[in-house]
DNA sequence: AGCCTTTGACCAGCG
DNA sequence: TCGCTGGTCAAAGGC
């Protein structure tokens, strides 16, 4: 929490660093331009171009390049070792401009900086963050050019995902009515900033990796959402969460909630803190799914009912055996990096957490504490 | 009937 | 060692 200034804290080893190509360069990568497999990415990109072809929408690879085009966004550092599994957010670095270890982060991708302003990368109905993910054309399995690995690539996809899930959803309950499409492009216009994309952050978490997180944050912009819509859940990723606790924090106005997957072993929690608008102004996951997303997303989860149902048809080894094999090459297709961060814009400032988990700026939803229920105790 | 939310208490890490 | 803060637990109640 401390090292909001902005000032590196953690340097990493010197690697050759790889100048980030601006977006065209990742869109390219994205576009297969550089032969890689046409991914879920491409998919979405079409998905946008189809849907929104006159907004200003761009296209996911060009939004996500934009996202990470940010050379702050880059990274920012990653501890090495910290093997505890844990990850103080003191250790890590938020931020903004602390790029200083890149090395790391080819070692260990964790955190990666998503950029906020994307309401406007829809995903469809049916595909999932995690889906995407899996797919096998998504990343290759070599590390990207930049200097991001998969994993931090994934888990800003992941970030983005949500935040566009959420967005739908938002959007789909406050106007039933369809709208024209005329009518999304100028909702989604709105909500899109333009490149002045904010910078990302990468942090890495350890690269040992006991655990394995990594981290991105995305800022959003706190966009004026319909925040009455977003009651609690926080943003439909796909998986279904339950509340598990919330507290008021020191460092927010606002109690923070904290969520972790109903799905039977998965041990990814996120924590949902709100600006004080009372739109939640960052989402951090910690861990990764270890299976799929449950299909109907918003669900009241009958999904996470499963606990111990589905996931384990293809639950992967648990994290903490990822250690070993993991590397920032293996990225395990069906998870996302352990934490993603995405802060809204606003927030950038305060990346007290950067270390491990990956947070999302998350446009308004807020979920008033109803008086309804009784008191404990 | 089962799952989820709420919320105070408890525990652990850190300064 | 103490106090503070953050994170998690678990009981009660609601949907």
């Amino acid at each position: 929490m401390a090292e909001a200034e902005g000032a590196p804290k953690v340097t990493a080893p010197p690697r050759p660093t790889i100048t980030l190509p601006p977006r065209t360069s990742f869109e390219t990568l994205f576009a297969g331009g550089h032969g890689l497999s046409p991914g879920p990415m491409t998919l979405v990109s079409n998905f946008f171009s189809d849907h929104y072809p006159d907004s200003d929408c761009r296209s996911f690879s060009q939004l996500l390049a934009g996202a990470m085009a940010s050379p702050v966004a880059s990274l920012a550092a990653a501890k090495p070792a910290d093997n505890s599994g844990k990850f103080s957010s003191t250790e890590a670095t938020a931020g903004d401009g602390s790029e200083k270890n890149l090395g790391f982060r080819q070692n260990r991708p964790v955190n990666l900086v998503v950029a906020p302003h994307s309401p406007m990368f829809m995903i469809p109905p049916g595909l999932t963050p995690s889906g995407l993910l899996n797919s096998p054309g998504f990343f290759s399995p070599i590390q990207s050019p930049f200097r991001m690995s998969h994993q931090q690539a994934l888990a800003h996809v992941t970030a983005q995902a949500a935040l566009s899930q959420s967005y739908m959803q938002l959007q789909a309950e406050y106007q039933p009515s369809t709208s024209t499409s005329a009518e999304e492009s100028a909702q989604h216009q709105s909500f899109v900033p333009s490149t002045t994309a904010p910078e990302m952050h990468t942090l890495v978490s350890d690269p040992q990796g006991s655990t394995m997180e990594s981290s991105q944050v995305l800022h959003s912009d706190k966009k004026p959402l319909p925040t009455s819509l977003a009651a609690d859940k926080p943003v439909n990723d796909g998986y279904n969460w339950r509340k598990y606790g919330q507290k008021q924090v020191k460092a927010s106005e606002y109690p923070r909630s904290y969520y972790r997957c109903t799905n039977l072993n998965c041990p990814v929690k996120k924590k949902v803190e709100r600006s004080v608008d009372g739109q939640i102004s960052e989402i951090t996951y910690k861990g990764q799914h270890n299976h799929e997303p449950p299909q109907q997303p918003n669900k009241r989860s009958k999904e996470g009912g499963d606990r111990g149902g589905t996931m384990n048809s293809r639950a992967k080894p648990e994290l903490g055996q990822r250690e070993t094999s993991m590397s920032d090459e293996d990225v395990p297709s069906n998870s996302m990096p352990e934490d993603v961060q995405i802060e809204p814009l606003g927030s950038i400032e305060h990346d007290e957490t950067n270390d491990s988990e990956t947070r999302i700026g998350d446009e308004g939803d807020e979920d008033e504490p109803n008086p309804k229920r009784r008191q404990v105790l």
